[in-house]
DNA sequence: TACAGTTGATTGACTGATCAATCAATAAAA
DNA sequence: TTTTATTGATTGATCAGTCAATCAACTGTA
């Protein structure tokens, strides 16, 4: 029963289905038919909207970029003190649709793909960029630049690292913990450089409140 | 020109064969014609010998996890003090053939595996462990456990971070920068529970050497 | 020493299954 | 009638896994 203007709706529909499927099945691995089962439609019309899987999944990797990046952009808007900012980013990337399992074994699954495919690179790449100038951007407002690199490069790398221990299920650490660990990291790093006008949080030990 | 006793030899040619072909692919999605025509034998050879491409993929990260076993091992005998042993332990993860963008790219493509195979999972989940355990003995001697825990957890999380971002060799950060973030994590983690007694090293910043 | 039989090593050729991609056909909407 | 949506059926390629056959090295043993 067709009807006109299903474009649009099937682009995304089957964009989700791959996502979806993709999760559950942990890789890349995943077949048209599969997804189109997913998405409710023949495999055939899947080609015919996306001419070929690579371009799926192309497409599937973009609306997850794109996912991310209105996140992150609500999350920044009335958000004025660069020490709140990087709170805000940090909470991003650990809200609870980035970190659960299904997204965090897409996300893998992708960093994997850009092993082989230059296209796929070049998006992850994007993201590792935005990722790092977001960081930057604050750091630079509360300490030197040269500071701000190296500290920028480890919150990236700790969050990235929380993920992918997120993704074995091994380390029992939930995103709750996952945002004190990079947090505190953070604090420790910004320490020397703290206007000497602010109150207290001299404590030695800035570990807060844990678990999850 | 069949000789006896070939087997041992082969299996351990077969097994380098599939690392080298997955590291050069960057994924898992290898045949056994290519693993087999790398190691200068026929296909059916390679089944013969393994049972299945399974079996085959799990031979090899046995490998890579005994490798960085022994490693692990001759790196930490003969070192004492807790904190060199942590030096130590870092070091070995950066070590350049474990940071090579080959092994790089292997070892992500088996934590993509551990989300369909749990025989995969567990092996990466001992290894996993096996950093954490050996992270927690040395820092327990620093610090009260508790904190001992989170300091293992941070640590542990920064170096899989460090080269989930090697793979997409976009931050340009080489394995020596990647010790000294982590050095630098380590050491301002512990500074709170610093012995009095030892002298100096009480500036505010304590990032040493950088770049690479 | 010669030689028949056994065992391990190795492969080419084949099979069966899977899957991406194509295409011609149908059916509704404009 | 033209356009858009949709699918079943099919094709061609790829691959894991199997099998029977070959070849060389050992093991008696007469």
């Amino acid at each position: 029963m067709p009807r006109i203007g299903m474009e649009p709706l099937r682009r995304k529909a089957l964009v989700e289905a791959t996502l979806r499927t993709i999760g559950q099945q942990g890789s890349l691995d995943v077949t048209m038919s599969e997804i189109a089962r997913e998405a409710g439609v023949s495999p055939a019309l899947a080609h015919h909207y996306f001419g070929s899987k690579q371009q799926l999944l192309v497409a599937t990797i973009r609306s997850l970029l794109a996912r991310l990046r209105t996140d992150a952009v609500s999350a920044l808007e009335n958000v004025e003190t660069p020490r709140e900012r990087l709170s805000a980013i940090i909470r991003v990337s650990f809200q609870a649709d980035q970190f659960a399992p299904e997204t965090v074994a897409a996300w893998l699954a992708f960093y994997v793909e850009a092993q082989r495919s230059e296209e796929v690179r070049r998006l992850l790449v994007i993201y590792a960029r935005r990722l790092r100038s977001n960081l930057l951007d604050s750091l630079e407002r509360l300490c030197p630049p040269d500071d701000a690199a190296r500290i920028a490069e480890g919150v990236a790398a700790m969050i990235d690292g929380l993920y992918i221990r997120q993704s074995l299920r091994s380390a029992p650490i939930g995103s709750t913990a996952s945002m004190t660990l990079t947090e505190d990291y953070l604090d420790l790093q910004l320490r020397p450089f703290l206007r000497q006008d602010a109150p207290g949080t001299l404590a030695p030990n800035s570990s807060h409140r844990r678990g999850e």
